[in-house]
DNA sequence: ATTCCACAGGAAACAGTGGTCC
DNA sequence: GGACCACTGTTTCCTGTGGAAT
C-alpha cells in the first residue's frame, strides 16, 4: 500500500492536466472580462474625455450588479487616459479606494491621501482631527497641482459611513474644487447599489451625480459568451462538457447575471475535475463546485466571527426554532460553562440580527398575543456544519 | 375596549485603545 | 504631560407594537 500523500502528490504530477491557464479562470483576468460592455466603456471614456482637454471631468457615477464588470470598465479607462497623458503637462493622478474594504471614514481619507504621495509623517496614520486630514490632502493637490481622479468603489459604504458619524465627507469632497487654486479633484463613485442615492444628501447628489452609468445586468446568453471565451482558452480543448458551460451559465445568470460567479464556478468545476482525474468537467462537477463554494463561504464565516458570537450560534443550535429570550438564557448557560462574562441582552439581539445578515440564521418576527412579540431564529445550515467547524475552538470544545 | 406581554430596535452615552499635537 | 481625536464594542435607557386575554 502506497503512502497516501505520495498517491496523490503522483498523481499530480503525472496526471493530466485540463486546465491549461489558471490565471485566465480569475475574474480580474481583464480582457475577457468587459466583453460586450463596449458602449459602457465608450460611456465611461466620454465623461473623462475633458481631461485630454486639459480640464476637469464632470463627477462621475457608476452603476451595477456585482460581477457586471463596472470596476473593470473604470480602472481599463482610467488606465488608457493615464498612458495618453502621461508625457504631457497635465498631470493626472488615479486613485483607487474600496469603501467597502476602508472600514472607516479616517481610514479611507488616508489610503486617499498615501496613494497621493503623503507620507507616514505628513498623515499619520490615526491621531488626527478628519477636517485636519482632508486640510492636508487638499493643500498637497494644490502645492503639486495635480488632477486627481478619486474612484470610490462601493460608495454606498461610504455613505452609511458618513450617515454614522455626522461628518459629511461626501458632501466636502466634491465641493473640494472651490477651495483648490490649482490642481482638481474628479470623483467616480461606484456603487452596487441602484436605490443608495437616496440616502444621501440632496446636495451631493447634485454635484456627484453629474453623470451617470448603469451597468445592465448580464443576461445567461452573455455569460454564456464570456465562459466560452476563457473557456477555450484556460481548457485544454473539449474538456467542457456542453452540458456543464449551460449549468453554469443558468446558475450564475439565474441569480443576477454574475459573471464573476460564473468564472468562479467554472474554475472551481475544472479543479475538482482534475482532482478525481477525469479528463472532462461534467455537469456533475459543476454541481459538486456550487456546493462547494456554498460550504465554504458557510464555513469561513462561521470561523471568522469572535466568541460571543459563536456562542450564540451554539444557542440557537441547541434550542432550534426559538425565541430571544430562550436563546439568550441558552447563551448565558454556554458562558457559565466556558467562565466568560455574558453580554447583556440588548448586546445580544443586536447580534442576532447581524448574524442574520450574514444568512446563517433566518429569524422571523411573531406576535403572540399576550406573551408578547418576539423574534424566532433557525439555523440554515445543517448543524454538523457549526460542529465540524467549531470542533477547532480550544473553548468550545467541550460544547459542542 | 382595554390591558398587558416580551421583546424589537433606536439613541445616546461610556470605557478603552492607540494615536497626534503643542 | 495634558488636551484632543477617531473608532470599536458595549451598556443604559427608552419607546413602540400586534394580538390573546380579560
Amino acid at each position: 500500500m502506497s503512502d497516501p500523500i505520495d498517491r496523490l502528490l503522483d498523481a499530480a504530477e503525472s496526471g493530466k492536466s485540463i486546465i491549461k491557464n489558471r490565471e485566465i479562470l480569475h475574474f480580474t483576468y481583464i480582457p475577457k472580462t468587459i466583453q460586450h460592455r463596449n458602449t459602457e466603456q465608450e460611456q465611461v471614456t466620454q465623461s473623462l474625455l475633458p481631461i485630454l482637454k486639459q480640464s476637469r471631468p464632470s463627477n462621475l457615477l457608476v452603476y451595477g450588479k456585482p460581477g457586471t464588470g463596472k470596476t473593470l470598465v473604470v480602472k481599463k479607462v482610467i488606465s488608457k487616459i493615464q498612458e495618453r497623458v502621461e508625457k504631457s503637462n497635465f498631470p493626472i493622478k488615479l486613485i483607487y479606494s474600496n469603501a467597502k474594504k476602508e472600514t472607516t471614514l479616517y481610514g479611507l481619507l488616508v489610503s486617499f491621501g498615501r496613494q497621493l504621495g503623503l507620507s507616514d509623517k505628513e498623515l499619520p496614520s490615526t491621531g488626527l482631527a478628519i477636517s485636519e486630514v482632508f486640510k492636508r490632502i487638499l493643500n498637497n493637490i494644490d502645492q503639486e497641482k495635480t488632477n486627481v481622479v478619486f474612484v470610490i468603489d462601493e460608495i454606498d459604504y461610504l455613505a452609511e459611513l458618513v450617515s454614522k458619524t455626522g461628518k459629511d465627507i461626501l458632501y466636502q469632497l466634491t465641493r473640494a474644487n472651490e477651495n483648490l487654486n490649482s490642481g482638481s479633484l474628479t470623483l467616480i463613485g461606484i456603487s452596487n447599489d441602484l436605490t443608495f442615492k437616496e440616502k444621501l444628501d440632496p446636495r451631493v447628489i447634485s454635484s456627484l451625480g453629474e453623470e451617470e452609468i448603469v451597468f445592465t445586468n448580464y443576461d445567461v446568453e452573455q455569460i454564456k459568451k464570456i465562459l466560452e471565451e476563457r473557456i477555450s482558452e484556460a481548457f485544454e480543448a473539449e474538456s467542457v462538457d456542453e452540458s456543464a458551460l449551460n449549468l453554469c451559465a443558468a446558475l450564475a445568470g439565474g441569480e443576477h447575471g454574475d459573471a464573476r460567479r460564473a468564472i468562479d464556478l467554472i474554475r472551481v468545476a475544472g479543479e475538482l475535475a482534475e482532482r478525481q482525474q477525469s479528463d472532462k468537467v461534467t455537469e456533475t462537477h459543476v454541481r459538486d463546485a456550487s456546493q462547494k463554494i456554498e460550504e465554504n463561504k458557510e464555513e469561513t464565516s462561521l470561523k471568522s466571527y469572535p466568541l460571543h458570537e459563536k456562542l450564540v450560534i451554539l444557542a440557537i443550535m441547541k434550542a432550534n426554532g426559538s425565541s430571544t429570550g430562550e436563546i439568550y438564557s441558552s447563551y448565558k448557560n454556554l458562558c457559565k460553562v466556558v467562565g466568560r462574562d455574558e453580554l447583556t441582552q440588548r448586546r445580544i439581539t443586536q447580534m442576532l440580527s447581524e448574524i442574520e445578515l450574514s444568512g446563517i440564521i433566518s429569524g422571523r418576527l411573531v406576535h403572540q398575543g399576550i406573551h408578547g412579540r418576539t423574534k424566532k431564529y433557525k439555523l440554515t445550515i445543517s448543524s454538523e456544519m457549526v460542529k465540524k467547524t467549531f470542533k477547532d475552538d480550544l473553548t468550545l470544545q467541550d460544547i459542542v
